[in-house]
DNA sequence: CTGAAAGCGCTAACAG
DNA sequence: CTGTTAGCGCTTTCAG
């Protein structure tokens, strides 16, 4: 009692075996008689012993745990991936060690590195850019990568999985373009990254296409508030769209709080459809239609993928999953006048459907 | 190049210094000379040297590694309480591992017990019910522990952080009774969390006081759509309620979507106060008038907290720090006409107010 | 301030 | 199937 950690030389002891049964009835390596198995597991409860990983995985040169890098834990849509990973690592006996970036560069530099230090298994990274770190790019070869969501497909790099974003742009443009309306803002975070610059590419080309107008697209950053700001600058100078797409949650988020503050009446002035449907979206009486991802099949995908590598020892060449996305009807798109539709040239209405908007901050007062 | 670890040896080989002052170089523990230590530090990059943290942690005993528990890291009010743990962990060379344990008591025990094999420096705990698991409370004694909002205060087995549920109860009951509101609903997730059943006692403790009436208290569980179909029943039976008080962030939607499925206006003929004040709240056109808590703040206490528990060797007493929540006032609180507040007994009203619901479940078509 | 050597707790070989 | 033994890569004495 009076010692520091139980080991497995106690635990050994007590039962009257080699330590390197102890193990194998722990490890479950190699098989071992029943009766000493029982024998072993009774000394080691008695005494409380608990496994060293340091020590094995410092022996073994194995670890039982998976990296997760993501952008931004507080986004729902990565939470859900992390979660949905974590308890898919766990019915396997992985443990799962997570670093977000803030969306930043350099901090997803200095934290990837801090993930490899643990000589995981394997890493799942949704990057936050384009750029793959130049640390997981050394690495690649060497171990198990799997990129999700924010990467190029294909990638000659590593397995990926995705959905098919020019898809995604593409439905929400054509619910719009189909519901009449011509005059669209695409709300993109930053056109560099390239789930974003597929979706809001792909709407571009589709109403061009079909309306023969030019989509506004508009970077807004990865932050609501600077979002919002932009927005909100932008609606200052230019006439009301009939329609906005969003790239994300957060631009999502950061069009609706701007449209809250100027009183813009959704979908009855102007259509919305957001992105990464989560359950807010649905809370209100004016539901957002939305793009979904399948953040759970999405994790569940890379976790697949992981586990083939993770086990296989041949180098296969990398896999590309692309899942898709579906537009969820909602409320927050209206139909608009087919005469008015096309017809009105870019800057006509803008004089009638400019609006003050309301005291600069969002009217926010705090009572203690 | 075909070695399949660099490990401190080699790179003490071709700095031509022993293994120890390798170590020295980069644990600081020991002062180096500086010429030597840039040789060190050159040699280790031109090897593409990186310490492993199994034979460092098994050697020394000590670990850089915190571990915290958490009941849905999908939940954004755990999701910034550990985003900014990890900030805070990093900048003092501390890594953090996460668990979470989907709110459920079984999973959580499973979590802890793998974070504990971890041999953490300290564990972060927001448990998932008022019963601190039994692993986490043997170890209190011999690890330095932080149990974070989900909790009974004072404790006497760790030190905690919490906000003043029970003031926070009282500010949005007062809010709601000095707007008029007098038929109250308290939507509870589990009366069994000790912060939710503070909140919900105080609110209704002084609505009861200032206007003699009793609050309706709901249980909704932890699920939006759980709690959903629970006000949805409710609603069914009974008045639309005069407002609400949620006490979650997953309450807060719950009641939002089943009000909304009842085309029930807010603030017109419902009033609203949230909990956990998040972006979403404030993107619409009737911004949610919430308590907020102090998530960043809350963080940043257990992590000082904690901080001080892994630096110091005496034995203190547990400590008790206490935040306050505050409100933040938008729309979702109407003013109900004096005349009518509290004049009418409870069931009058029921006949004219109750809606038909909107086709049974929420109108959603998916579109490929 | 630096080097030599011991060993943290465990598992991999191999011998019985 | 079980025991013996030799390290995994690092940090820590303890001499120099």
């Amino acid at each position: 009692m009076i010692k520091g950690r139980i080991s497995i030389k106690d635990v050994s002891a007590l039962a009257g075996v080699s330590t390197a049964t102890v193990s194998n009835v722990f490890s479950g390596r190699k098989p071992v008689n029943e009766a000493l198995a029982t024998r072993v597991r009774e000394a080691a409860a008695t005494l409380g012993y608990q496994p060293d990983r340091a020590a094995a995985q410092l022996r073994s040169g194995r670890t039982n745990v998976v990296a997760v890098l993501v952008p931004d834990l507080t986004d729902t849509f990565f939470a859900t991936i992390v979660t949905r990973l974590e308890a898919l690592a766990n019915t396997q006996g992985y443990d799962v060690i997570v670093a977000s970036s803030g969306d930043q560069r350099s901090v997803e530099a200095s934290r990837l590195e801090a993930l490899l230090a643990w000589r995981p298994a394997g890493v799942i990274a949704m990057p936050c850019s384009n750029i793959v770190p130049e640390a997981l790019v050394a690495e690649a070869g060497r171990m198990p990568v799997v990129l999700v969501d924010r990467v190029m497909v294909p990638s000659a790099l590593a397995d990926t999985v995705t959905i098919d974003n020019r898809d995604a742009g593409a439905i929400a443009a054509r619910h719009l373009v189909e519901h009449g309306h011509r005059d669209i803002v695409l709300a993109a975070s930053h056109m560099d990254i390239a789930p974003v610059e597929q979706r809001m590419q792909a709407a571009a080309d589709h109403i061009l296409q079909e309306t023969g107008r030019r989509a506004t697209i508009l970077e807004l950053g990865s932050s609501v508030e600077e979002g919002s700001a932009v927005v909100a600058r932008w609606l200052e100078r230019h006439a009301v769209p009939d329609a906005v797409i969003a790239s994300t949650n957060v631009t999502t988020l950061a069009v609706l709080s701007a449209f809250a503050r100027f009183r813009i009446a959704i979908p009855e002035r102007t259509s919305i459809v957001a992105f990464d449907d989560s359950a807010w979206m649905s809370a209100r009486n004016t539901g957002l239609t939305a793009i979904r991802q399948p953040a759970e099949a999405m994790a569940e995908a890379a976790w697949e993928r992981l586990c083939i590598r993770m086990q296989g020892r041949g180098a296969m060449p990398p896999t590309s999953i692309v899942l898709q996305a579906g537009l969820v009807v909602r409320s927050s798109v209206g139909k608009r006048a087919p005469e008015r539709a096309g017809a009105s040239p870019p800057g006509e209405t803008s004089a009638e459907t400019r609006h003050p908007p309301d005291p600069p901050p969002p009217g926010v007062e705090r009572v203690h």
